[in-house]
RNA sequence: GCGGACGUGGCGGAACUGGUAGACGCGCAGCGUUGAGGUCGCUGUCCUCGCAAGAGGGUGGAAGUUCGAGUCUUCUCGUCCGCACCA
C-alpha cells in the first residue's frame, strides 16, 4: 500500500522505512530480552494475553501501547523489566473454525497466531518476544495436567452432579452465551437441562482469605475490589428451624436479619426447594407455578423488576419463638435456591420484597424495629419498608433493645433452644472445570468402573489431544475419536475410560503469569525464577475480566502456593484497568450498519455514503464492536500513519481507565505532532549545539526560563507517569515542544538550549512514540539507542520559579492579578495588589474589615 | 430494583491538600505561504454586551458551609456500567 502520509514534502518522516529499521535494530541488540539480575531491582509488567482470534483490534493497541509505556519508562528508571506476551490458544471459536471452515482448531489457531504476532511487532512493542509460548501446547499444559493432580491429593478437587445446557440435536454442552431465548444458538431447537458428573475446584475454601485479602490490594481499582467482594458475597446470619404444623419435619431459613423474627408474617420456599418439589407431586398448580417460575428467567435485573408472586402451599409453621403462632407457607419467585438454605422467613415491615408480597397476598405488617427519632408507640410502614436500625418493638423480650443488642440477644436465646445457629454463607461457589469440548487441556483422569476415577501417572503426563479428529458427527470429537479413550486403568489393568471433558480455558490463563519466569523449561515453573520475578508488579487490561480471570488467577496462585509452586498468594500487586475504544456509529436510510471507511463529510457537514453519496444518519460514539461496524483495523491506521502515531493518539486524550473516542481528527493530531517533532529536528530553525556540551555560564534570562521549564517538565513527566495521567504527560511534553519551537536563536547560549530541550523531549516521549524517538536521537549524533538511555533527571532548585502571579480579590471575586517575589509576605503583596486600579475600584469607599494571604496563591480583601 | 461510576467550552479533557476555571489537543474563524487543494506558519476562540478599556454570567439543577466551592455537605435530575431477589 502507497500510503498517501508519505507524498509530497521531503521533511515529512519516513515511518514506514524508520520504524522497520529501529524494529530490527532492537531484535539484534536483544534490547527487550531479560534474566534474572539480582543486582539491579526488577519489575513485571504483564499486559492480559490475547485470545488468538484471528487479527488484533484496538482494544489490544491500546492495552499493549499502556503496556509498553510502563515497561519502557521502568527500564529508563533502571529496573530490569519482564514484559513478555504469549497466547490464550484455547477456546471455543477454533471449534466454531473448525466447523464452520472445516479447518483442524489447531491449524487455524496457529496461523491465527503468526497473522496476529506480525501485527504485534509492527507495533514496535518492547516484549521479549524469546518467553513467546500458546497455551495450546502441550509443552504448556503438561503442567497444567500436573497441577490438578496435585490439587486432587491437596483436597481442592473433587467430582459431583451438576446441571448444563444440553442441545439434544448438536449432542453437545451449550455455553450460557450459545443460548438464545432458551433455543440452541446454531439448531434452534429447544435447549434442555441434563445433569453430568463434573469437576470442580474448591474456590469457596478460601471464600475469606480472598475477601479479606482483596480489601487490602490498594494497587487495585476500587470498582474492582467492590466488584470482587460483592461477587465473593459474604452474609453473616443464623440458621434458623421453622417446624411444620402437623408434620414430622421442619424448614430451615438463612436470616442476617434474626432481631427482626418477631415480625415475621410468612415462610417462603425457593422453586427448587425439595420440599417445593415434593409437594408438588400431589399438586398441579403448585407444579405449573414452580414451571412459571423457572421461566423468568435468571437475571436479576429480570426479576426484581417482575412482579412479586407466591403460591400458598397450604402447610403452616410455628414461630419459633411463639408459640401458638402460625405462618403460611408460600413458594415464592423470588426465593433463590442458590442461596442460604433456600427458603427465607418474610418480615414484611423490614424488608422491600417482603412488604410488596405481603400487601400483594394481604399478610400482616408488623413494624418490630423503630427509627430512632419515630414515636416507637404509633410508628407504622406504609409502602416504604423499614430496612435501618433502630429500638425494637412489638418483640417481646428484645422490646427497647437496640439492633446490634438484639442480634446478639436472639442469637443467644435461639442458640440456647437448639433452633437456631449463626452460619455465615457466601455467594461464591465452587469453580466448575470440566468442559465437554476438544480444543481444550485433556483433563488427566482415567474412569474405571472398579476404581472408580483415578489419575493418570505422572510418567504418561501429558495427556496429549489427538490430532486425527472429526467434526463431522455431532458431539464431542474426544468421545467420537475410535481409540483415544480406551485404555488400561493404572490401577486394576482392566479396561478403562479417559474423561473426555477438558478445562475451562480460565484454567491455563490461571496461572500463565507464573509460566513467563520460567517459560520453556521443561520441568515447568522453576522455583527460583518465579521466586525472582512473580508477583506481577503492573498487570494491565480490560474492566471485563474484574471478576472471574482475576478471581481465579488469585485462587490458583494460593492453590499452587499450597502445593508447593510458589511462594505468593497474591499474583497481581497493582492492577490497571483499561476503559473502551469507541466509535461513532453510522446507519444510512435503510438502518443498515456502515463501517467508518464507507462514510465520508459531504457538504454542510453531513455525512454521506462513500458508494452513492446518499445521506447517513451519524450515531453517538459507542463500544467498538462488529455487530454495529464502528471499527477500525489497527493494521489499516499503523500502514497509513505508523505505529508511533497511533500509540501517540491511544495515549493522549483520555486518561487509561476512562473510554476512548477514536476520531480521525485526533489521529491526525497526533500524526502532525510527529512531523512537527521531526521538522525540529531534520531542519532546525536554531543550529543543534554539540551533543553533551556545558551550559553556557551567561544564559540570558529567556534562556533561564526555558531551562527551568526543562526540568519541571521532566519533574512532572515523571510524576504523571507514575500515577498513569498518560494524557497529562503527553500535554506537558507538549507544551515545552511549543516553548522550544517559538525560540528564535537570537539569545546567547541558544543553541545549547534548544538541543537539551530537544535532548529531553525525545527522552520524555521516547516510552510513547519509541521509533521516531531513536530517529531524532540518531539525528541529534548519538551512537547509543535512546531506549538504553537513562531517564533524565532533573534539578531541584529549577522547579522553583523566582515570581508568581498571584490573583487579587475582593470579596472573593477575582479583580486582578500582580507578579510577586516567590515567598513573598502579605505587606508586599499587598502594596502591589491593592494599588490595582480595578481592585481599589471595586473596594471604592467601602471599609476593609479583613485580608486574607495564601503566600504565592491569593490575597483577598474583604469589604 | 440494588450496587458502582460519572456530569466542566462546539468536542476529548486539565485544574495539587478548597485559592486566578478551561492546561494540552481537536474543531472553528481570520491572515500569511501555495498556481490550487492539502501541508505548514501566525493570530484569535467559555458565553453575553462593548470598537476598546471593561462589565456581567458561567463547572447538570437547587440549597448549605466558607473570606473564597468544579473541589466539601444535603437534596435533586441525567447518563453509563455491573448484577447475584444475597434474606
Amino acid at each position: 500500500m502507497g500510503s498517501k502520509r508519505q507524498e509530497g514534502s521531503m521533511t515529512r518522516y519516513n515511518f514506514k522505512e524508520s520504524e522497520a529499521r529501529w524494529q530490527k535494530k532492537w531484535q539484534e541488540k536483544k534490547s527487550f530480552e531479560v534474566s534474572e539480575d539480582k543486582t539491579r531491582p526488577k519489575y513485571y509488567v504483564l499486559e492480559m494475553f490475547p485470545y488468538p482470534s484471528g487479527r488484533i483490534h484496538m482494544g489490544h493497541v491500546r492495552n499493549y501501547t499502556l503496556g509498553d509505556l510502563v515497561a519502557r519508562y521502568k527500564r529508563a528508571k533502571g529496573f530490569n523489566v519482564l514484559h513478555p506476551m504469549g497466547w490464550d490458544a484455547f477456546g471455543l471459536p477454533a471449534e466454531n473454525a473448525a466447523l464452520a471452515n472445516n479447518i483442524a482448531p489447531d491449524e487455524w489457531t496457529k496461523q491465527n497466531i503468526d497473522t496476529m504476532r506480525n501485527q504485534l511487532k509492527s507495533m514496535g512493542l518492547s516484549y521479549d518476544w524469546t518467553r513467546e509460548f500458546a497455551t495450546c501446547s502441550p509443552d504448556y499444559y503438561a503442567h497444567e495436567q500436573k497441577m490438578f493432580i496435585d490439587f486432587i491429593n491437596a483436597g481442592l478437587a473433587y467430582r459431583k452432579k451438576s446441571w448444563v445446557n444440553w442441545d439434544p440435536q448438536e449432542k453437545t454442552v451449550l455455553a450460557n452465551e450459545q443460548v438464545i431465548d432458551g433455543r440452541g444458538w446454531r439448531s434452534g431447537v429447544q435447549v434442555e437441562k441434563k445433569e453430568l458428573t463434573q469437576w470442580f475446584l474448591k474456590i469457596t475454601e478460601y471464600a475469606d482469605d480472598l475477601l479479606n485479602s482483596v480489601k487490602a490490594l490498594d494497587g487495585w481499582p476500587e470498582r474492582v475490589r467492590v466488584m470482587q467482594e460483592n461477587w465473593i458475597g459474604r452474609s453473616e446470619g443464623m440458621r434458623i428451624k421453622f417446624e411444620l404444623a402437623g408434620r414430622e419435619d421442619y424448614i430451615e431459613v438463612f436470616t442476617t436479619r434474626a432481631d427482626t423474627l418477631f415480625g415475621a408474617s410468612f415462610c417462603a420456599l425457593s422453586a427448587h426447594h425439595p420440599l417445593s418439589r415434593q409437594l408438588a407431586e400431589k399438586s398441579p398448580g403448585l407444579a405449573a407455578f414452580i414451571v412459571e417460575c423457572d421461566r423468568l428467567g435468571t437475571s436479576e435485573a429480570a426479576i426484581e423488576t417482575a412482579e412479586k408472586q407466591g403460591f400458598d402451599t397450604g402447610l403452616r409453621v410455628e414461630h419459633p419463638l411463639k408459640k401458638g403462632s402460625f405462618l403460611p407457607v408460600y413458594v415464592a419467585n423470588f426465593v433463590l435456591m442458590e442461596y442460604g438454605t433456600g427458603a427465607i422467613f418474610g418480615c414484611p415491615a423490614h424488608d422491600q420484597r417482603d412488604l410488596d408480597f405481603a400487601r400483594k397476598y394481604d399478610l400482616s405488617v408488623v413494624p418490630v424495629v423503630a427509627p430512632k427519632h419515630a414515636d416507637a408507640e404509633t410508628f407504622e410502614v406504609f409502602a416504604e419498608a423499614y430496612t435501618g436500625e433502630g429500638v425494637h418493638i412489638n418483640s417481646g423480650f428484645l422490646d427497647g433493645k437496640k439492633t446490634v443488642e438484639a442480634l446478639d440477644l436472639v442469637k443467644k436465646k435461639l442458640e440456647a433452644l437448639k433452633i437456631g445457629t449463626h452460619e455465615i454463607n457466601y455467594r461464591l461457589r465452587d469453580w466448575g472445570i470440566s468442559r465437554q469440548r476438544y480444543w481444550g487441556c485433556p483433563i488427566p483422569i482415567i474412569n474405571c468402573d472398579g476404581c472408580g476415577p483415578v489419575t493418570v501417572p505422572e510418567d504418561q503426563l501429558p495427556v496429549k489431544l489427538p490430532e486425527d479428529i472429526s467434526f463431522e458427527k455431532a458431539g464431542n470429537p474426544l468421545k467420537n475419536h475410535p481409540t483415544w479413550q480406551h485404555v488400561k486403568c493404572p490401577v486394576c489393568k482392566k479396561p478403562a475410560f479417559r474423561e473426555t471433558d477438558t478445562f475451562d480455558t480460565f484454567f491455563e490463563s490461571s496461572w500463565y503469569f507464573a509460566r513467563f519466569c520460567s517459560p520453556h523449561s521443561s520441568r515447568g515453573l522453576e522455583k527460583d525464577a518465579v521466586d525472582h520475578w512473580m508477583p506481577v508488579d503492573q498487570y494491565i487490561g480490560g474492566i471485563e475480566h474484574a471478576v472471574l480471570h482475576l478471581l481465579y488467577s488469585r485462587f490458583f496462585t494460593r492453590a499452587l502456593q499450597r502445593c508447593g509452586y510458589v511462594n505468593v498468594k497474591e499474583p497481581f500487586e497493582n492492577l490497571m484497568t483499561q476503559g473502551m475504544i469507541c466509535h461513532e456509529t453510522y446507519q444510512n436510510s435503510d438502518g443498515v450498519w456502515l463501517l467508518p471507511e464507507e462514510v465520508k463529510k459531504g457538504k454542510h457537514g453531513k455525512f454521506i455514503s462513500a458508494h452513492d453519496g446518499s445521506i447517513v444518519k451519524k450515531g453517538r460514539s459507542e463500544k467498538m464492536s462488529k455487530s454495529k461496524k464502528n471499527v477500525v483495523d489497527p493494521e489499516v491506521i499503523i500502514g497509513e500513519y505508523g505505529a508511533d502515531t497511533a500509540r501517540l493518539f491511544m495515549l493522549s486524550d483520555s486518561p487509561p481507565d476512562r473510554d476512548l473516542d477514536w476520531t480521525e481528527a485526533g489521529i491526525e493530531g497526533a500524526w502532525r505532532y510527529i512531523n512537527r517533532l521531526w521538522r525540529m529536528v531534520s531542519e532546525p530553525k536554531i543550529p543543534l549545539g554539540a551533543k553533551g556540551a556545558l551550559a553556557p555560564k551567561n544564559l540570558t534570562k529567556d534562556m533561564k526560563t526555558i531551562q527551568r521549564a526543562v526540568h519541571q517538565t521532566i519533574y512532572n513527566v515523571g510524576e504523571d507517569l507514575e500515577k498513569f495521567r498518560f494524557n497529562k504527560a503527553i500535554a506537558r511534553v507538549r507544551e515545552l515542544t511549543n516553548k522550544l519551537d517559538a525560540m528564535t536563536g537570537e539569545d546567547v547560549g541558544a543553541p545549547w538550549m534548544y538541543t537539551v530541550g530537544i535532548e529531553t523531549v525525545i527522552r520524555l516521549i521516547a516510552p510513547i512514540i519509541p521509533h521516531i524517538a531513536e530517529e531524532m536521537w540518531q539525528e541529534l549524533g548519538h551512537a547509543t539507542l535512546v531506549t538504553e538511555t537513562a531517564w533524565p533527571d532533573y534539578d531541584k532548585l529549577m522547579l522553583v520559579e523566582n515570581t508568581v502571579v498571584v490573583g487579587i480579590q475582593v470579596n472573593g471575586k477575582i479583580r486582578g492579578t500582580v507578579e510577586l517575589p516567590t515567598d513573598c509576605d502579605q505587606a508586599t503583596a499587598e502594596k502591589i495588589g491593592l494599588t490595582l486600579g480595578p481592585v481599589m475600584a471595586a473596594i471604592g469607599a467601602k471599609k476593609i474589615r479583613k485580608i486574607i494571604f495564601v503566600a504565592n496563591r491569593i490575597l483577598n480583601v474583604v469589604v
